[in-house]
DNA sequence: GTCTATAATTTGATAGAC
DNA sequence: GTCTATCAAATTATAGAC
């Protein structure tokens, strides 16, 4: 059985990947919990304290998933990439947690914006490393822009299938 | 001399640019405004209204800007919508108005999700139309979601160098 | 860890005078 | 069109009992 902490950064997560930080209070996920909000300032401070958890969090689950198997070699990256965000948005419907904080960030506190500046540098470090050929660094950018990008627009159309066509050159050899 | 509801619109907008719809009170900006929170409402009689009539006026500007001028019928669009994107991202440090509302937007209200929505099919539509070859629709859903992801990329490294390397590749012929 | 109770502030919105 | 005055509700957050 997960512990509560656990619990309220799910729902969080849930929250935030729909509608924005601004788009949950407190009391929504005590509500949600079945406990009271003065109980969730127990787990975590302040609301940026917890944003923050739950994009570190979700920053860890990210690179593990995206981390090379050894015996596994033959996988690339790119695929990797766009196969991780594909099912994520099929399973729970919702985009990227760090497209959203991403879109709003100039307004969220300082330790969270510091975890989507982390999320999005590891990301592009992580993708240059593993892409192959010349130009990795802007093949990283591109992939990683292609993917949000797609993902929002999968996400206004209510159709994967807007993912596919936006994501399905990523996997053609580039004319260069 | 610009009138009242005109000025109050650009400051939402570049609120809700900044910082996304939450981002901003009537009251901040009737502060900026040198006006009292009432008087905003006389303008706009709920924040959902304004953020609407914000979105469309957005988005007409932008279809102008994009349109086909005659006389200059040489003008490749995926050009002409890169080129309108970073100069406003350029000029204002800002992404799109429609890539923060469309990241939050499952927490907006119908009126401000419809004028999202619309956006983005109007985009599509209108690339479809004027991308050259087979794969058109594909091709329009690449070049729209690459564009906004590269948007906010630039925004979180604060450079739009960022902006450059992952959009550059969408003006080389692609390998099909 | 959870509760009750509450403080302090902010928010979206309205009524009615000028 | 702007103001004063105000409302009702929500928000983040804290103190202290159990």
């Amino acid at each position: 059985m997960k512990d509560t902490a656990e619990r309220l950064m799910d729902m969080a997560e849930a929250h935030i990947r729909h509608a924005g930080y601004g788009g949950f209070s407190f009391r929504d996920l005590a509500a949600e919990a079945g406990i009271k909000s003065a109980s969730v300032h127990h787990h975590f401070p302040t609301k940026a304290t917890m944003a923050a958890a739950v994009a570190r969090r979700y920053a860890d689950r990210f690179f593990t998933a995206v981390a090379p198997r050894d015996g596994e070699s033959t996988d690339d990256v790119i695929t990797v990439y766009r196969s991780l965000f594909k099912a994520s948005l099929s399973r729970t419907g919702k985009i990227c947690l760090f497209g959203v904080l991403g879109a709003e960030a100039g307004g969220l506190a300082p330790e969270v914006a510091d975890e989507i500046r982390s999320f999005f540098q590891r990301c592009i470090e992580d993708l240059s490393r593993r892409i192959s050929g010349p130009n990795a660094q802007a093949r990283a950018f591109q992939v990683l822009a292609t993917l949000h990008g797609a993902m929002m627009l999968a996400n206004i159309y209510h159709d994967i299938e807007a993912f596919e066509q936006a994501t399905k050159s990523l996997m053609l050899p580039l004319c260069e």
